[in-house]
DNA sequence: CTGTTAGCGCTTTCAG
DNA sequence: CTGAAAGCGCTAACAG
């Protein structure tokens, strides 16, 4: 089947190919007569433009990349979610990579972009990333980036966050308030921007009210679901059996729940949990879980947003502005509930 | 900065612009020391080909696009994880595109992938969609596509779904076993193939026990979670309260429990519960829930593996295979847990 | 207002 | 084994 190109408008046309170069996108210097006879004919034959075509010769791709460390994890979904709402508004493509929270597919990934494949990137970095070098490397290349959740310090970008510092503050106090003198903090990862932030919320709850935060109380967890088991059943069978914990994370405190039923506690009778939690159901399925839920789509649109401003040509890449956007602490029923 | 590209590389090298290109790919045609020459500086100077000009010339964007109705929901998001996995082992890009179960952005969508964008489609039907003209199309620009989960019966491609009529017939024998005599099927959207599956194994479930499917007991929700309250409300409030239900889509499941726990009802005292789900952590905080879970990651790795393969050029388009994975019925605590 | 022309960066014949 | 040259489809000066 004959290609249908711009060249073969032309033709059918008996204009010049450059004629409706024009009429399919600047309009205003062509005749309304010819445009409308190369609207009318473009749409008759389902004419679309080759976007490579124009990205090489605009050297614009009119595509975007987010590279996230997993997808299987409702924060992320939803931020693509929002990222997708802002990238069709502006007929943007989104191309999606994940990390896998490994640091060599990172670097690997970032140099894939580097070469004219897409105009600005959206990112959250992967548990491992130490050496920035790769995320220099963007920036000196002139691809604007923009740092979500997971951001990077040491980078002048724009970042998007939650208030991690607040909330977990918060989230401890709550603890205190329903009368839990023994709190667990349960991390992964200690070396991402947000794990510091929320662990500094935590230690500063309880020493504004005049306790010490106490290392044994302070639980790395791992990726390994088994070994995240054992740590926390050793911690709540310990002589110094915590009442109250706070999960930095959705997937500790549901092994806590796991452990929690194993050992025939209750909750939250025996122990109190605070956790941050994307997933709006939970609460559905188990009253008793206290959730900092952090606004996730909002975060994907407002981190998509930025990127777009800086690709008006006004602007000089990417203002290095840091948005702060409020969680939710969803007070869970603080009685009743037992399982 | 001086744009470092293939031409560059020439020049500094001495040689021609089509040595470097074949030195970089093809490999066997040119002399041993100067591919080491040359592949020796495309590293030094952090060489990447420009894809856009590749995929102009070559016809082929090494790219897949991925449309799906939403992302907030896990079962796609493992699934993009399964085809994520597939797509970056072979080199490939993959595009996400969401459709908001809407048939307007469906075709519109398709539209933006019919010009050499993609080289193939992975796609799950939004719920709203009947007419399939713009699928159709798909196929006759020779763009392969492979459903999965919300397939299209009516066009000759390839199919991966999960055994929708089987898990549910078994997932109705086990309410029956469980002794529940009214069994309520919650539903939505009556136009996808996956709900019309469903359905009929529940149908046949009980006709196989000697059961009649009554009318009154089968739910028809929507999108409106309110209204879905409601409908669920009022069935459970009934004079004909059932003693069990089927909910075909996780969220209604969820929607119950809130309504169990609003009119003070016990599961699985009072009401037994089986669900779609791919929540596999569903069950660590709500154990009284039985899930159908369905291989999400798998379906997805499944689909792109039957993409690539209509890739090889030995092929012509994609083979019309059927593959049918199985889902897992986790059976729940069936004592104990009252909520 | 419209046509001619020169590329964007890369691949791929076709000659040497 | 290597080079010259044409061209993928589109855009954007520059001329008329």
């Amino acid at each position: 089947m004959e290609p249908v190109n711009i060249k073969h408008l032309a033709r059918e046309l008996n204009v010049s190919i450059s004629t409706v170069s024009r009429a399919l996108r600047d309009s205003h210097d062509i005749g309304a007569e010819t445009k409308r006879r190369v609207m009318e004919l473009a749409r008759r034959l389902n004419y679309e433009p080759n976007p490579y075509a124009s990205s090489l010769r605009r050297q614009k791709s009119r595509t975007i990349a987010v590279v996230i460390p997993e997808i299987a994890n409702n924060f992320f979904s939803l931020a693509i979610n929002g990222v997708q709402t802002i990238a069709q508004e502006k007929g943007y493509h989104v191309l999606i990579y994940l990390t896998h929270e490994d640091y060599g597919q990172e670097t690997a990934i970032i140099r894939h972009l580097l070469c004219g494949r897409v105009d600005g990137v959206l990112m959250s970095l992967s548990a491992q990333t130490e050496d920035i070098a790769h995320l220099q490397e963007v920036q000196r290349k002139g691809v604007p980036i923009v740092f979500f959740d997971r951001v990077c310090t040491e980078l002048e970008t724009a970042r998007v966050t939650t208030d991690d510092y607040n909330s977990s503050f918060k989230a401890t106090e709550h603890l205190l308030e329903q009368g839990c003198s023994r709190i667990a903090y349960l991390l992964i990862s200690p070396n991402l921007s947000i794990g510091i932030k929320r662990m500094q919320g935590y230690i500063d709850a309880l020493q504004k009210h005049g306790r010490e935060a106490d290392d044994r109380l302070v639980l790395q967890g791992s990726h390994d679901p088994e070994r995240n088991y054992a740590l926390i059943a050793q911690l709540l069978c310990s002589g110094q059996r915590p009442d109250g914990i706070f999960a930095s994370v959705e997937r500790l405190a549901l092994t806590t729940y796991q452990v929690c039923r194993d050992l025939h506690l209750s909750i939250p009778g025996d122990l109190k949990i605070v956790s941050f939690s994307n997933l709006e159901t939970a609460p559905l399925l188990q009253p008793s879980l206290t959730t900092i839920t952090q606004p996730a789509f909002e975060i994907g649109r407002e981190a998509a947003r930025i990127l777009f401003q800086s690709f008006h040509p006004r602007q000089r890449g990417v203002p290095h502005q840091q948005v702060i956007l409020n969680s939710t602490l969803m007070k869970r029923a603080s009685t009743g509930y037992s399982s």
